[in-house]
DNA sequence: CTAGCAGTTTACGTAAACGTAAAGCCCGAA
DNA sequence: TTCGGGCTTTACGTTTACGTAAACTGCTAG
């Protein structure tokens, strides 16, 4: 269990925005975001927030010791944990968004985005393939105590 | 990526045996079997044979400094190897061998590692279910980044 | 006798994503 | 003024399943 555990909060229907933003709807066109702004909002930690600082993922401005979040900030928490969510590791998303940041008319960035978006989706179905199997062993384990048991019922009874 | 990574030979097709060997067909009916033995038998590393033992998944006999491996351990790593792949902790794999070197005649050990089957293969199923919902939403992010291409295609010329 | 190999033990290292103190600063309320 | 919050930093702890290095013993071949 490492990719697919939201620890916190058990997988609540929540809506899951997208890459893009509709038009910021829900924190109604702020300019500027405090650390527990993005905690309530994005239900993450305080910590995870520093955390993803450290690891070059965010960058938010200072007012003095505290972090001010602009909103493209928020944009790139929205892309981590998106990342997140499809599997990608930290340091694959800090790539991805480096690479964003890098300029280049963003075309050849968004290129590059979609192959490894496409490249996880094959790995995603891949370890479904994996988990098809680990369900179709245990299936059979199953049926094996199932018979030993039906075995037993007699020679114990 | 933990549960289902097999790092060393990439998810070769060599047949899998369930729970209960056939009639020992492989290792040709020896009674007794080296590290060496078991590592190719079962392509793990001795280290890994090691690490079962401290973790008191196997209690092979010595020959002095040497590990003897009996049937009976043989048969405790098939365990051990098929719980893994379906996803359980070596530690819950311990407590079921333990379980089932209690005794009580085995028919209560089975029918609680039944269930533990069938809870593991509720879990897998959920966990389809995440890597289904990350799979749609990798297509819809791969979709609203091909918008956003086709969209530059235009004024970037 | 000497390599060399197989085996052993002990014990630290690794990866990932934070959790959890510990200790201190700053601000508003009572 | 003192207390409680909220924020900050630093840094060690957690989990799992081994990998890997170091240092030693014992056996066999040459």
């Amino acid at each position: 269990m490492t990719e697919f555990d939201h620890p916190g909060h058990t997988a609540e229907p929540r809506q899951e925005p997208g890459l893009v933003a509709g038009f910021d709807r829900g924190a109604a066109g702020r300019e500027v975001f405090t650390i527990r702004d993005l905690t309530k909002e994005f239900e993450v930690s305080a910590r995870t927030l520093r955390f993803y600082e450290e690891k070059g993922l965010l960058a938010p401005r200072r007012n003095g010791e505290k972090r001010l979040y602009s909103r493209r900030d928020r944009a790139r928490l929205r892309y981590v944990l998106m990342g997140k969510r499809v599997g990608f590791s930290l340091e694959e998303v800090r790539e991805m968004l480096d690479l964003y940041d890098l300029g280049d008319g963003r075309r050849t960035q968004l290129q590059v985005a979609l192959a490894k978006f496409q490249e996880r989706a094959v790995r995603l179905e891949e370890q479904r393939g994996e988990i098809d199997r680990a369900i179709a062993e245990l299936a059979r384990a199953s049926l094996e105590i199932q018979a030993m048991l039906s075995a037993r019922a007699n020679d114990e009874g």
